[in-house]
DNA sequence: TTGACATGCAGGTATTTTACTGCATGTTTG
DNA sequence: CAAACATGCAGTAAAATACCTGCATGTCAA
């Protein structure tokens, strides 16, 4: 199986990517994903002490969500994040792939 | 060799590489490197109706070079782009890698 | 059913990005 | 030297981004 995607969503993959913050909720993800909003707050006060308002890291998740780069859903009243790779790997394979 | 990049060349490599215009500077250079401004702008013109102003692509090529994707030198008056892969494949062996 | 919890929505501000125009600088060639 | 050429620099405007605060909505549990 084969997805293409248009310039747009490459755009959109490479902005999302292109920023710390977005990336270290992708590692968080990675570790252990169906986290919620909370939690991935909870894990950036843990951490440092550069700590974003919750507003500022659901923003991100959004856009996180809009590159594909997360899948949500809802257990009660609680929305659960987890990572998905695929539009990684399609814009690794569709256009940086012929430059490594 | 191993070269690490901090988190903010990180940002900059993958949000160079989140605009089309920039990805498709990239590809002709990749066809052949060693191209002036105009070369470059009279490929966009040449392909199809978008074509964008030179001073647009020349700053364009200033974030290219800024992120180490395209690497310069000067001929006479002319200075000269060409391709340099390694930070795309320092972003993928740092960080994409894990999730491919 | 009410209080605590988890998230969403609206808006505001400062900075960055992307495009443009106009003018300046330096280089080659006739 | 002067004209043509290649690029650089300055400034502008619109849009997007990244952060924030405050209030609203919906859900679970006592």
């Amino acid at each position: 199986m084969f997805v293409y995607v248009h310039d747009e969503q490459l755009d959109l993959i490479f902005k999302t990517l292109g920023d710390a913050t977005r990336r270290r909720i992708l590692d968080l993800l990675q570790e252990r994903s169906e986290r919620s909003l909370f939690e991935i707050c909870a894990s950036f006060a843990a951490a440092d002490g550069k700590s974003l308002s919750r507003q500022t890291i659901s923003q991100h998740l959004d856009m996180l969500e809009r590159a594909g780069l997360i899948i949500t859903s809802w257990k009660g009243r609680t929305k659960t994040h987890s990572l998905n790779v695929a539009p990684m790997q399609v814009a690794t394979n569709q256009w940086l792939k012929k430059y490594l």
